[in-house]
DNA sequence: TAGATTGTTAATCGATTAACAATC
DNA sequence: TAGATTGTTAATCGATTAACAATC
């Protein structure tokens, strides 16, 4: 990744606000793929997703060549790609953290495994919680979290503790060999380089709305046919 | 908007990321206050969410000045600030709409109600739902949306319904007078310039996860220092 | 006063959009 | 071939960071 390979004139430098693009072009396509199209323009996709067509093209050329001029995208090859590209292509079994609402919430709902995320450990360390039975799964002690990991192969776990508790609980995590958090605590969360973390943080998005529906009169903010990308 | 105020020479073009960095920020000052400190230089808060100094200033001075040279800014008071420029300073009834696993997730999650979130009527259009009482709601059906909307003030709402039926649903809750939509599903949503739409997409950022982890050797992506916002 | 830190302007960096030759 | 649409370079736009005079 450092020196520019042989045959790979510019390995492309990781790019950036793209990858969350891609899971929207991904899905969009989907769609596109059970009405029975075959194939797409750039245009045509990224007037779907209120996005430049312009944009979707040069977000593709991060990762490859996928189009053919005068002809668009074939979207079922597309599909593949990105599903590769984005690591969908294979399941990611994945840890819970902390039953408390938020995470027995999370445990019940089904879009996760769709998306191949299979949630098949969860972890408290509230004795009253330690041995119970939800969902089919029994809550584990956080005690148990290395030799579980190593076991079911676990690189993701979604973090649903108490704020206070949340540093700590992915300094465990990480110690354990989790590669990847995804953080639902309103916490910044520091771990190290290769480690990675995404935030789900509602209340900065309920916050976002408040200010936006607040400071809407009429017509003014961009909220018109774009919206938020998460 | 158009030409410059008298006394107000330039109001300042509404920023663009900088909202949700100032429910970090906000959210940061109450644990700074929380602690018993009085005052915090733009320095000290940036660094506890792995942010630049003069990111803070200048997010900030969008607003107005709430500094003091030499000193920084009074933790208390900024919060004050933060509280009314976000609009939570006051409560917002908001709905749900769609009661699968989701919505009642969302449902028993404690955090909006911190937030002043108040999740204060529920609807779907299932008839066995509706009628149904759930954490001391009852459902409404959806044909009850106008005058539920009126009597109770609401102006936001969560959209918690299949995919397929998101936009037939945004169409109606923004005919009824909402004004903001939180959307959980996995759907571009079209709605008109004066109402703001905020996507939570798990999908996406579950997506961006797989996808980090899978790229991550062992040092190369952004994640070391600062959790991604939202 | 000396030290610290703001608010703000200018410089840098990165991301989006426009434009167009290449090509199916 | 003519029309459409790609991949990519150049132009534009916006956001972040550095620098510094003003000031508590």
């Amino acid at each position: 990744m450092r020196e520019p390979q042989h045959d790979n004139p510019s390995p492309k430098p990781a790019p950036k606000a793209v990858v969350g693009r891609l899971s929207l072009y991904l899905r969009q396509l989907e769609t596109f793929a059970r009405q029975g199209r075959e194939t797409i323009s750039s245009s045509q996709l990224g007037k779907s997703l209120g996005l430049n067509d312009a944009q979707v093209r040069k977000d593709l050329a991060y990762f490859g060549q996928f189009g053919q001029p005068g002809l668009g995208y074939r979207i079922a090859d597309l599909i593949t790609e990105l599903r590769t590209i984005l690591g969908v292509d294979r399941d990611w079994p994945t840890a819970l953290v902390g039953l408390g609402n938020l995470g027995r919430a999370l445990l019940g709902y089904k879009g996760f495994r769709v998306r191949r995320f299979h949630l098949v450990t969860l972890f408290d360390n509230d004795p009253r919680k330690v041995g119970q039975c939800i969902e089919g799964l029994t809550v584990k002690h956080l005690d148990d979290l290395p030799q579980t990991v190593a076991s079911e192969g676990l690189r993701l776990a979604m973090i649903c503790v108490p704020a206070e508790s949340a540093q700590r609980v992915a300094d465990q995590l990480v110690a354990a060999g989790i590669r990847g958090l995804l953080n639902f605590t309103p916490t910044a969360l520091f771990v190290p380089q290769d480690v990675s973390v995404v935030a789900v943080d509602l209340s900065v998005q309920l916050e976002h709305l408040a200010y936006s529906v607040h400071n809407t009169q009429s017509a003014s903010r961009e909220a018109g046919d774009i919206p938020a990308v998460s």
